[in-house]
DNA sequence: CCGCTGGGTTACCCCTGAGTAGGATCGCCG
DNA sequence: CGGCGATCCTACTCAGGGGTAACCCAGCGG
């Protein structure tokens, strides 16, 4: 189906030797592949290890928890997403193709290879305040700026624009990740095309024909 | 802040015996509101125990594991969001009615006082593929219903509908969630109004204005 | 050749928490 | 009163997995 065989990735070999910063890389890529497949409890440092070729120690050498580890491929994607997401808003200012490049710009980080937007919309460690924190925070902060610019030309309340913009967020959200499930059945840009559509044709000049 | 003081609901009377069938409810009772707060991972057998004021063999006696218990109330959740949504659906023909009637649904099944959307949006344990299928489902079904009145007098294919469908569905549960975090700060039936409006002006007469 | 440093390994500790064995109590019926 | 069938409790087992102690070895400077 997708263009190469991904079935069995990579058994890096063992016992080759790398310096550190190389090394922590690695290590970094085996547990994102890990976490992402199984999410965070159902992953074991030792899976981790051997997926990076080499034993369980060495990865404590890097880093001190199985939840420090965790929180730095977080960071990682939450930084990568709201970077594409603010890029995106930054990238014109029209709003009917602000919408069209911020859905863009979800379907895309959803669409990604490493898949690791399963750590920051389908995290299984919510209940650890840290990890809450930092998936609201991107929620929170992608709303903000939507907020902001439904708010500029709209005379909405800060609280309304938010939940608006909340509600435009979880529109991207969750379509694109449903998107992903199907396999891409429908072509990415059609579907950014439609589902786009739908968000520009509600939230444009909204208040002035709000019966 | 709200109505009743509800720091320390109760710890039930210790040492009181119940009839089979009410022992299991009140279990079910415990053990929603352990897992409502604290997640699956989280929360222990003890725990659940502990607040039905009942040591863990009781427990056991009525359920044979810690997933099982999951997912009977994950059953009962998924089965009241469902039958929310439809019945919201059935209420009127109107398709305008029809968006308010099911974001309301939505804001009332994230609103109500047990938070069980809790276990059905947010669960931690979606690595099981039995709580996988549950979750999955209602979002489908869901969306497959209000697909249905899309397609009915839009001219889009069945994957076209599907995908503002589960776009739809999104913005309501990720708006009505977030509604809930702030405190009900808006008012339910104005967050309501506001969604709907936000989703009735993006889908009506969806096809003929799609530049 | 020696020893030191940095990267790596095997083999273990040990705590947590799901699940259980066996016994105590209460209420009831004959 | 004596048994008996529920309900419930104290106290335990045990596996899994995060984290660590102790040791290995390649290479290089002296």
């Amino acid at each position: 189906m997708t263009m190469s065989s991904r079935v069995i990735p990579e058994p890096p070999a063992r016992g080759v030797r790398l310096p550190r910063s190389a090394r922590r890389a690695q290590l970094l890529h085996a547990a994102r592949d890990v976490f992402v497949v199984h999410g965070y409890h159902a992953a074991g440092m030792d899976d981790i290890a051997e997926r990076a070729g080499v034993s369980k120690p060495v990865l404590y050498q890097h880093f001190p928890s199985k939840l420090e580890l965790y929180l730095a491929l977080l960071d990682q994607s939450s930084a990568d997403l709201q970077a594409t997401v603010r890029d995106a808003l930054e990238s014109t200012t029209d709003n009917k193709q602000r919408v069209t490049a911020t859905m863009q710009a979800y379907f895309d980080f959803v669409g990604a290879e490493s898949s690791t937007f399963r750590l920051v919309f389908e995290s299984d460690l919510t209940s650890e305040p840290a990890v809450r924190d930092r998936v609201d925070r991107v929620q929170q902060e992608s709303a903000e700026q939507v907020s902001e610019v439904i708010a500029e030309d709209a005379g909405l309340s800060d609280e309304q624009a938010h939940l608006l913009a909340v509600g435009l967020i979880g529109m991207a959200q969750v379509s694109a990740r449903y998107w992903v499930t199907t396999g891409q059945q429908i072509p990415a840009d059609e579907a950014v095309r439609l589902v786009s559509a739908l968000a520009w044709r509600g939230i444009s000049k909204f208040p002035r024909t709000g019966g």
